[in-house]
DNA sequence: TGTACATCAGTGAACGCGCGTTCACTGATGTAC
DNA sequence: TGTACATCAGTGAACGCGCGTTCACTGATGTAC
């Protein structure tokens, strides 16, 4: 079923165009810039996406659902239990997990995405949905993390840390990039710091 | 001097392209549109701004700008004293800070000029060095206050600290909008806490 | 005080290019009998 | 196994609209002598 030909070059068009929009941006790149760089002709593009808007809402919701993917791939506890409650999250399991988002956000290409998504967002009311599930999703899997940390914790607070979480980590993500200029080692440390004190309470 | 009629035209001619700006997005909006919003004739917007990226450029400087100057405002404390380096910064002054920062942050319009900022500097090179300026003087400012509240504190440290202060308001700003969707109270209580713990370090 | 000239504010029509979209078409790959 | 037909992948040219930009122009506001 993955394997036919339409399925295939389908991937690659949205691949080729998740390239242009991160490099080009939304407002400067045409349906002829994807079609050459997918190697297609641009009437060739209206079989599978009719519209341009179809093909930019296809790009974000796949750059979304993987987004979700990853931070589930990375912040998973399946290896471990299944979904074991009293499996406890140690300041070192933390650490890593931390780590990790933080190498993920230092993708300039995803960050431009990122941008976009949000820009794209504020102006369409059919991907402006799929945005809000996706940061709900996400403060979710953080609020699971806590749980983990600290299964004493009431779960409104819980949530109020995840949302707090996840608010650093989007902010970083600018502040971290080309874009905001931020970053130096100090700084990233002392996300680290403040992310591990909001997980553990400590 | 900034009463004469071409620079008074000039402000209105931003204005009103803040305005297209904000609510139509940077790919939606035409010089037609930022025309018709002026009162003006297409052709003579090129008389002010030659080129559309000229206009854009002009309005989203004079927005970085404006930003910073009511972060002036809001976290001056020049009514005070000069330069004092020896007045505290109370935990209550800290959240009148926080509250009316996080308040500016509940302009819709604002998040929008934010992020269209962001993709805007992401692809335009002439840009992308005023939105990093415009963050190095952020988190200076915020350093400065974290200075007020403990003198102690190294340099270095200070700076780390406001690098992540600012990503979790700028994180923050685009998590809580309509963009975001994770607004709640709780997160709201959450966030001054940990941005007073930050700033105080209890 | 009046005149001549330069500069600035603002008009209006037109240009030409690039854009998203359409459409009639061909070739390839099933699928039924 | 072969034939007929339907469906899908892909082409290529064209359309027409909206875009940013240009330009020749008019009217208003100084400014020098």
């Amino acid at each position: 079923m993955t394997g036919n030909k339409g399925t295939l070059r389908q991937a690659a068009i949205l691949d080729a165009a998740e390239e242009v929009l991160t490099s080009k941006g939304n407002a400067g790149s045409a349906m002829r810039d994807f079609a050459a760089a997918a190697g297609v002709r641009v009437g060739h593009l209206q079989h599978y996406f009719p519209t341009r808007a179809d093909l930019i809402r296809a790009v974000l919701e796949r750059s979304l659902q993987r987004s979700l993917q990853r931070l589930n791939d990375v912040a998973g506890f399946g290896d471990t239990d299944e979904v074991g409650p009293a499996v406890p999250l140690t300041r070192e399991h933390s650490h890593r997990l931390i780590t990790a988002l933080l190498a993920e956000h230092s993708d300039i290409a995803g960050i431009r995405m990122h941008v976009e998504v949000w820009a794209i967002a504020s102006s369409d009311a059919q991907i402006a949905p799929a945005v809000r599930s996706f940061y709900a999703c996400y403060a979710a899997h953080v609020s699971d993390l806590v749980q983990h940390a600290r299964p004493e914790l009431p779960e409104m607070h819980r949530n109020a840390l995840a949302g707090t979480i996840v608010s650093l980590f989007e902010g970083a993500a600018v502040t971290r990039s080309d874009i905001g200029g931020l970053r130096t080692e100090d700084t990233d440390a002392e996300l680290i710091r403040t992310a591990q004190w909001l997980i553990h309470g400590h």
